[in-house]
DNA sequence: ATACTAATATCA
DNA sequence: GATATTAGTATG
C-alpha cells in the first residue's frame, strides 16, 4: 500500500498534505445508485471497503477511480483484505447487464479473493499459473479405466474449448468427468463441477471423494458457514483444487480455473428465479471463455438449445445394453391397470419405481355442493393438502392454515379432493398390495441428505421395493435394480402452456425410463392420451432434438429467437394493470422485437401481490437488450431467457 | 437497501 | 389534533 506523504511538483515540494483519491463504489447488496468516496489510500479496482452512510456503516466495492466531483465527499473508513478479481468484475457487469439487475446484486454472486497475508507484488487475482503451491493430489490413486468409446470422447473434449457431451444414460459420463479432473490437476489447473440439487446427490460425491479425497469439496447452499469457510481457505492455499456443487458453485474464488463442466445441462433448475435471474450454464459458458477455461455441458437429454448451440461429442453405447419394453395407457392417477402392474413386479421380487409431475401432484380441498376450491388467501392458486401435518398449504407463499371441516361458503360437509397427491399415492398402492413398503420422494419428506441416504439404504437393502416421488426421481440418482418406471401425468406436464412443455416432457421420460433397466431388461409405463408424440423416438433422443429444433424454428422460438419475460406484480391490481400498459406503451415505440403477448400472468397473484406479464421475442438479443435498457424499469422486472411462465 | 421525510389514513 | 401507516426520495 501506497501513502502519499508527499508530492514532488516541478521540483517544489508541496504542502505535507496527502493527496486524495476519489473513487466511485457500488454498495454490496443493496440497489442504492453508485456513490463516490475519497480516501489518502491508493485503491484498486474492485477491493472491498467500509463506508459511512447516513448513520451506519456498509460494505461497498471500488468501482473506478474519478476526479474530484462539484459535491461533498465522505471518506472510506477502512480497507478489507477482500477484493473482487478483474475477471469477477467483468462477468458481474455483463450478468447485470443481459439479466437486467444491478451491478451490486451480481457481483453479490461472486464469493470474493482474500488477500494473502505475504506481499507478492505479483499477487494477482487469477489464472496465474504457478502462484500457488501445487500438491500431490490423487497421484498414486488409480484412475479410471476408459473404455474405447469413453476415451474417443475425452480426446474429443479435450479437443475444444467448449463443447456438449451426449451421452445416454450408463453410458459412463461420470469416468470422462473425473478424467478431465486428473487431467487438470497434472496441468496444475482447478475445476468446477455443476449439478443440479447437489444435496441430493450423494452418490456423485462419494465417487468424486474416492478418487480425490480432500482435493474435492463440495459446494451448496446447505453447506455451514463453518465449513464454507474451511473450503475457502482450502481453496486458498491450493488444497482443494475441484469444488462440485450446485448453481452458486460457479462463483466461489478458484485460481488457475482449467474446467467447468455443467452436469444435466438440461435441467432448469440452473436458472435462477430471483435476481439477478442468470442461467449458470449460460454464465459457465462465459466464465470459461473470460477465463480460458474448457467447459463440457453434459446430458443424457441435452436441451434443443446446446444441441443446436455446440459441438456435439456423442457417447452412445451403455455399458450394458438392456432393453426397455414401452407400455402406454390412458386414464389419470393410479388406475388399477398401473396398480396391478406394481403388484406383478413387486410379487416377482422386484423393485419399482413411480413419478408423478411436481404440480399436479397437490391435492386441494373443493366442495362438492358448490364448487368452491380452497385458496390461499394471498394467491390465485389452491391450497395444498397436507394430511400428515393437518394442515393446508399454499404452494407459493406458505401461507398455512388448518383444514376445514366444512365448506366456508355453503356449509357442505364433508369437502372433497382432487388429484392425486404422493400420499394419496402410497396409501391407495399400499392398501392395494399387502406387504408392499414404499419410499415417498419429494420435497416434503427428503428434506436433508441424510434422509435421502436412509431411504436409498432401505431401498438398496429390499427393506423397501418402491421409489415413489415427484421430479427429484429423475435427478441421476444411480438406483440398483428396477424393472418398473411408472410415470403418471406426463400430459400433465406437455400441456402446460410454454414453448419448452414438449420437451421437458420427453426428457422426463428419458430421465425416468434411464433410471430402470440399468441391469435387466425392464418395462415402463407412460400414462399418457398422446401415446403417439412419444413413441417415435422412444430409445432416440437425437431423433427427437432435431425434429424439435425444426418446430422451434418455424414456430420462431428459442434457440432461434431471445425471449424477454417481463414481470409486473403490486398490491393494487389496478396499478399493476397500469404499469403492464405504460411498458407496452413504451415498448411500441420499438421495433426490435415483437410483443407476443401481455396481461394477467397465469397464477394471478402471489403472496398477496396482483402480477402482470409481458412477452417479448426479438430474432436478435442485441437490440432486445438495448432497447429494454431504454425502458423505465423501476416497477418492473426483466427476465432474459425465461424458462417459467407462470 | 435503508434511513429519513412528506403525505395520508386512522382514531380517541 | 395526535399518531400510525404508507409513499416517496436521497444517499457521496
Amino acid at each position: 500500500m501506497f501513502l502519499g506523504v508527499s508530492l514532488h511538483c516541478r521540483g517544489y515540494l508541496i504542502r505535507e498534505e496527502r493527496s486524495l483519491n476519489y473513487y466511485e463504489i457500488v454498495l454490496l447488496r443493496s440497489s442504492a445508485p453508485t456513490l463516490t468516496y475519497t480516501s489518502t489510500q491508493k485503491l484498486t479496482i474492485g477491493s472491498i471497503v467500509s463506508v459511512p452512510l447516513k448513520t451506519t456503516v456498509k460494505e461497498a466495492v471500488i468501482l473506478d477511480e474519478v476526479d474530484q466531483p462539484d459535491f461533498e465527499t465522505a471518506e472510506i473508513l477502512s480497507v478489507t483484505d477482500r477484493y473482487y478479481s478483474s475477471e469477477q468484475m467483468s462477468i458481474a457487469k455483463f450478468i447485470a447487464e443481459y439479466y437486467f439487475s444491478s451491478f451490486s446484486e451480481a457481483i453479490s454472486l461472486f464469493i470474493p479473493y482474500r488477500r494473502s497475508g505475504s506481499p507478492d507484488p505479483d499477487n494477482r487475482p487469477s489464472n496465474d499459473v504457478g502462484m500457488h503451491k501445487r500438491l500431490d493430489v490423487g497421484v498414486g490413486v488409480p484412475r479410471p479405466t476408459l473404455s474405447p468409446e469413453q476415451q474417443q470422447a475425452y480426446d474429443q473434449l479435450l479437443q475444444t474449448e467448449k463443447a456438449l457431451l451426449f451421452g445416454v444414460t450408463g453410458s459412463g459420463k461420470t469416468e470422462i468427468f473425473i478424467s478431465l479432473m486428473f487431467k487438470m490437476l497434472e496441468e496444475g489447473k482447478t475445476s468446477i463441477f455443476l449439478m443440479p440439487e447437489i444435496s441430493l446427490t450423494p452418490q456423485m460425491e462419494k465417487r468424486l471423494k474416492a478418487y480425490f479425497g480432500d482435493a474435492v469439496a463440495m459446494w451448496h447452499s446447505k453447506i455451514t458457514k463453518k465449513k464454507k469457510a474451511q473450503i475457502l481457505e482450502g481453496i486458498e492455499n491450493g488444497s482443494i483444487r475441484i469444488v462440485a456443487g450446485a448453481r452458486s458453485a460457479l462463483f466461489v474464488p478458484m485460481h488457475d480455473l482449467g474446467l467447468i463442466i455443467v452436469d444435466e445441462e438440461h435441467d432448469d433448475s440452473y436458472k435462477a428465479m430471483t435476481r439477478p435471474r442468470y442461467h449458470a450454464r449460460d454464465v459457465a459458458l462465459l466464465m470459461g471463455q473470460k477465463l480460458g477455461a474448457r467447459v463440457v455441458l453434459a446430458s443424457a437429454t441435452p436441451s434443443t438449445g446446446s444441441y443446436h448451440k455446440l459441438d456435439v461429442v456423442k457417447l452412445d453405447r451403455p455399458y450394458i445394453q438392456t432393453r426397455k419394453r414401452y407400455r402406454f395407457v390412458s386414464g389419470k392417477g393410479l388406475t388399477p391397470t398401473i396398480t396391478q402392474a406394481v403388484e406383478a413386479n413387486y410379487a416377482s421380487g422386484n423393485q419399482s419405481l413411480v413419478f408423478l409431475p411436481t404440480r399436479g401432484n397437490f391435492k386441494y380441498l373443493t366442495c362438492p355442493s358448490c364448487g368452491t376450491t380452497h385458496k390461499c388467501p394471498f394467491c390465485s392458486v389452491g391450497m395444498a393438502l397436507h394430511r400428515k401435518g393437518r394442515h393446508l398449504k399454499c404452494h407459493y407463499c406458505n401461507y398455512t392454515e388448518p383444514i376445514r371441516e366444512g365448506c366456508p361458503i355453503c356449509g357442505y360437509a364433508p369437502l372433497s379432493s382432487e388429484r392425486m397427491g404422493t400420499v394419496e399415492a402410497i396409501e391407495q398402492l399400499e392398501e392395494a398390495i399387502p406387504g408392499l413398503r414404499i419410499e415417498q420422494f419429494d420435497k416434503d419428506s427428503i428434506t436433508t441428505a441424510t434422509k435421502l441416504k436412509q431411504a436409498l439404504k432401505r431401498f438398496e437393502s429390499g427393506e423397501s421395493q418402491v421409489l415413489l416421488g415427484t421430479q427429484m426421481l429423475s435427478k441421476g440418482h444411480d438406483y440398483a435394480n428396477i424393472t418398473l418406471s411408472v410415470i403418471l401425468g406426463l400430459d400433465y406436464i406437455s400441456g402446460l402452456a410454454d414453448y419448452r412443455a414438449r420437451e421437458r416432457a420427453m426428457s422426463l421420460l428419458f430421465q425416468i425410463a434411464g433410471r430402470s433397466g440399468r441391469a435387466r431388461e425392464a418395462d415402463v409405463i407412460v400414462q399418457t392420451g398422446d401415446p403417439e408424440f412419444y413413441r417415435p423416438y422412444l430409445g432416440d433422443y437425437e431423433t427427437f432434438l432435431t425434429e424439435e429444433l425444426a418446430f422451434l424454428k418455424s414456430a420462431g422460438y428459442p434457440p432461434f429467437s431471445s425471449l424477454a419475460r417481463i414481470l409486473i406484480a403490486h398490491k393494487d391490481e389496478a396499478k399493476a394493470a397500469k404499469i403492464t400498459l405504460d411498458t407496452v406503451t413504451q415498448l411500441q415505440t420499438f421495433d426490435a422485437f415483437e410483443i407476443i403477448g401481455h396481461g394477467k400472468a397465469p397464477i394471478e397473484r402471489i403472496a398477496d401481490k396482483y402480477r402482470f406479464v409481458i412477452l417479448l421475442r426479438s430474432p436478435n438479443r442485441v437490440p432486445l437488450l438495448k432497447a429494454l435498457h431504454a425502458v423505465d424499469r423501476r416497477e418492473i422486472e426483466i427476465d432474459m431467457d425465461p424458462v417459467e411462465f407462470s
